[in-house]
DNA sequence: ACTGTTTACCGCACACTACC
DNA sequence: GGTAGTGTGCGGTAAACAGT
């Protein structure tokens, strides 16, 4: 995989339009709020490559070679923790703060709700910070009368990592607490300041993304794999065909999953389809796209859609777009992960991409193509387009540019 | 001194997965 | 199957460079 190869003509189309009665049928989105993942970057390196430069030299760069190729994936030591009552904690001490201030439970609750999907992960951190206070003697009385952040914070950071920390986890600390320190009105220079950097050098330069020329796998694996699956619909499991229709969407819609997640959609006349979502990383904005019928129907979108949703009920139509009909109940992200996850590997992409791949190699293929920037932008929806682009997506198009570096006379 | 370009750094949203 | 720990992508911003 890599290379290019030429883009077979996408051919005919049979029409597989399962039932699609009344115009507009609509679907609500499943979530209430999503309930994932942390930030913050890891790669547990055994010493990442910190090589701070000597003082004359330029800037300092960390990701020279010889790092560790392999970011490693999920450490084999996880640590053990008692996460439900780690995080209840965690919660409360700093909603505890917030009342401190003077803040009423709804205030409170506001702050909170501006975090997306993150403060499940703050709240775990904070409530590790918890256990670390109240073991070395303190209260939580304490906390408030604290008057240098940055050692508090700095003497956590260093107790976690001789407890041996991962490094995401040395990130994701130093997030949290100090976010504890902010909301009590500290200047960020109180509580980050120059030795707690010091003590962050590593773990932060051990999450830097090592950059290279990765070769992404053609979208038309995935797209020959969904006609053949096209075929024989009725034979999909629920998560394959649930997998196929998001594989769908995301390779022509480039959407990320947890947008696709919190998506709703419309149909209105003819088989077009109106997604809805809405976008929060970057900017936070509500976002509609449309599918029209594609002269390929047995990828498209739109087809996929139908027949997902003509898997249900009658009376189950207004439910969310992801019900599952026969469990009669929401996916999960988790589970439409898993989902895409198996048809991309039933359909032949390396194990390992992630569910967003989908994404790049569709871009890339437009790129490939030939596709204008503006076009690459509209359609990645990149703040920054050329740069992202350039970093992200063309990675495997640079063999091509060498080859005609090598025309001389 | 000023303008333009590249890259580091921060922090949050997103993705993956061990494990219960 | 879902939770929570761990890993990745990317926008915003400013520092470090580089040119005029």
């Amino acid at each position: 995989m890599e290379g290019r190869t030429t883009i077979p003509p996408s051919t005919d189309s049979t029409d597989l339009s399962y039932s699609q009665q009344s115009k507009r049928r609509e679907c609500t989105s499943s979530d209430g709020d999503t309930q994932l993942a942390v930030p913050i970057l890891g790669a547990e390196s055994d010493q990442a490559g910190v090589k701070i430069c000597q003082p004359g030299k330029k800037r300092r760069r960390f990701e020279d070679g010889r790092s560790n190729e392999e970011s490693k994936k999920a450490s084999s030591s996880r640590r053990i923790t008692r996460s439900q009552v780690r995080g209840d904690r965690g919660e409360e001490l700093f909603k505890w703060i917030l009342s401190k201030r003077q803040f009423s439970d709804e205030a409170t609750q506001q702050v909170i709700d501006g975090w997306h999907s993150i403060w499940s992960r703050h709240r775990q951190r904070i409530g590790e910070f918890e256990e670390f206070w109240t073991k070395s003697g303190k209260s939580w009385e304490d906390l408030t009368t604290v008057k240098d952040p940055e050692t508090v914070i700095s003497n956590f950071i260093a107790q976690q990592v001789s407890a041996h920390a991962t490094n995401a986890n040395s990130n994701a600390c130093r997030t949290a607490v100090g976010m504890l320190f902010r909301i009590q009105g500290f200047q960020e220079d109180r509580i980050n300041g120059f030795a707690l950097k010091q003590i962050m050098k590593k773990p932060v330069a051990a999450t830097r993304k090592k950059r290279r020329e990765e070769p992404i796998y053609k979208l038309d694996i995935l797209l020959k794999h969904l006609q053949e699956r096209a075929e024989f619909k009725r034979k999909l499991s629920e998560q394959e065909h649930l997998g196929c229709t998001i594989s769908s969407i995301m390779a022509f819609s480039t959407l990320r999953l947890a947008e696709i997640y919190r998506a709703s959609v419309i149909q209105l006349e003819d088989n077009v389809w109106q997604l809805s979502t809405s976008i929060w990383k970057g900017d936070n904005y509500d976002l509609t796209v449309t599918f029209r019928p594609l002269s390929n129907l047995k990828v498209c979108p739109t087809s996929w859609l139908s027949s997902w949703i003509a898997l249900r009920n009658e009376e189950d139509r207004s439910k969310a777009l992801w019900w599952r009909p026969k469990k009669q109940k929401v996916s999960s992200y988790e589970y439409l992960s898993k989902a895409v996850h198996i048809i991309m590997e039933a359909s032949g992409v390396v194990k390992g991409n992630s569910v967003t791949s989908i994404r790049k190699s569709s871009i890339t293929k437009s790129i490939n193509q030939g596709a204008t920037i503006q076009e690459i932008n509209r359609a990645s929806r990149h703040k920054d387009g050329p740069s992202t682009v350039a970093v992200h997506y063309d990675m495997n198009l640079n063999d091509t540019i060498r080859e005609r570096l090598t025309n001389f006379e």
